[in-house]
DNA sequence: CGGTATTTTGAGTATCGTCAAGGCCAGTGG
DNA sequence: CCACTGGCCTTGACGATACTCAAAATACCG
């Protein structure tokens, strides 16, 4: 986790968000005017279902799970927000799902007011939002396909390779292990909620953890840190190409053809 | 099917779409400029995998569908564009993934570069966009918790339901029937491309119509057109309560219930 | 070190995917 | 007008997979 002491202030700060390096100094300035840093604890509830969401928020440490709860009580994870994740919904309604911390998690919140405001008038501001709400679009349809996949190994799969792309640049979950040969990610939520999440239970999630492993695909070092071991094995077994289209997840691959 | 001669003038046609309406009327004519209808055939293909839409769409009639191939030939539906939908995503790369015309489709063309261009400086036609957009996001959603339920009747009364309130005024795909106690359904899709698109095969799909006909929730008048007599139930077995809210559906059932 | 929560394993059952065959409908050609 | 053909949907039987329930093992935390 980023130590939080390093954060000399709050506009330097915000500039290393993905995308909010592209603002010009003065819309960042007001930014860093209306914002405040929001601390929630795991399990913590950030966003109540069905009513609109107090301010507009960007994910600064930690993970966020948007969920919907059904009529039976269970409940359905439909995305995680991790670091440089906007949320809130400027000029939408409320969203139907809740939004609940995932891990201990630090977030930046803008009031939503000044935040619509400020979105009115400066164009580089919309087209961070207008991106962050397309990159979203594109990452549900990803789950989308990952979760409408018919054997859970295969959904695990595609689990593990979204882990590695969206996050390779994150290092607290994605580094390289076995100097490099392969991957080690840190799995930063509970088997519970990857279960809720891959739309199956953890019994037959604990299951194909193992298959896989058997497979020699990954290797389990604890029930949250794995070693992937051979990401073409897992894109054939998740079904979709596009998981290893991210660059560096590809030049990761050839770097692991290149030793074998 | 709307008749397309009814179609006086493209301007007119335009301003009835979804969203569109709420445009001036001189950011109305601009994009009136620079649009062309185009049409296209049942599966004809509208935009290829991993390439840029040639322009930015809008749907004027019949249904595309949005599919990604898998690595094993195997298709996957990830979305369908209806009426009042756009597609081509402006200021972004290449979507991931295909479109084809799941019927005959007909689809309002606008060239991207003009169309950009408007958008730099019509905020009202920026604002559609924006919604459009999270429109697609919150329906993206809706899809991942329908496919992720893991009862292929659930799946498909989930289906079903997206249909009744996300089609509610599209009076060719929704009608009322048996003097209004019921809604009837005309399933755009063939059965192939809906096992595609809720992550199963057709004959489970096959045997869940008829589960839920059994239980009286449906009645099938033909492959594509069933009527609704139970929403609460199938509510009840999708398990998603979100997909009971639309303001409509739910009028539709107290309609219902005032009736038993 | 003990208590709790999480994860894993096991056995039994239900569901679904697969393969194969049959039925229905529309379009075609005799 | 009718037989034929091909596509799509349905039905049946079987095997594989995953869910359920229950219990054991492990990790976590004080």
């Amino acid at each position: 986790m980023h130590r939080f002491s390093d954060v000399r202030n709050i506009a330097s700060s915000l500039r290393h968000l993905r995308g909010f390096g592209a603002l010009d100094d003065a819309t960042l300035e007001e930014l860093t005017a209306m914002s405040r840093l929001r601390r929630y604890r795991a399990s913590q509830v950030v966003s109540h279902d069905g009513e609109p969401c107090a301010f507009i928020g960007c994910v600064h440490d930690g993970f966020l799970r948007m969920q919907k709860t059904l009529v039976d009580g269970r409940q359905q994870i439909v995305g995680l927000l991790v670091e440089g994740d906007m949320f809130g919904q400027a000029f939408s309604g409320p969203h139907h799902f809740a939004i609940e911390a995932a891990t201990d998690a630090e977030v930046w919140a803008f009031d939503r007011a000044p935040f619509e405001a400020l979105l009115a008038r400066a164009p580089d501001l919309e087209r961070v939002v207008l991106l962050s709400i397309m990159n979203e679009l594109d990452r549900a349809r990803d789950w989308m396909v990952i979760v409408s996949g018919q054997r859970v190994t295969g959904k695990l799969a595609g689990f593990l390779l979204v882990m590695c792309s969206t996050f390779a640049e994150i290092d607290h979950i994605l580094k390289k292990g076995c100097d490099g040969t392969c991957l080690e990610i840190s799995i930063p939520i509970s088997r519970n909620d990857l279960a809720h999440l891959l739309g199956t239970r953890p019994e037959s999630l604990s299951r194909a953890f193992h298959a896989l492993q058997d497979d020699g695909d990954i290797r389990i070092l604890s029930p949250d840190v794995v070693q992937v071991h051979d990401v073409e094995a897992l894109a054939c077994k998740a079904g979709d190409d596009d998981l290893l289209s991210s660059a560096n997840l590809r030049a990761l691959v050839q770097v692991a053809a290149r030793r074998a």
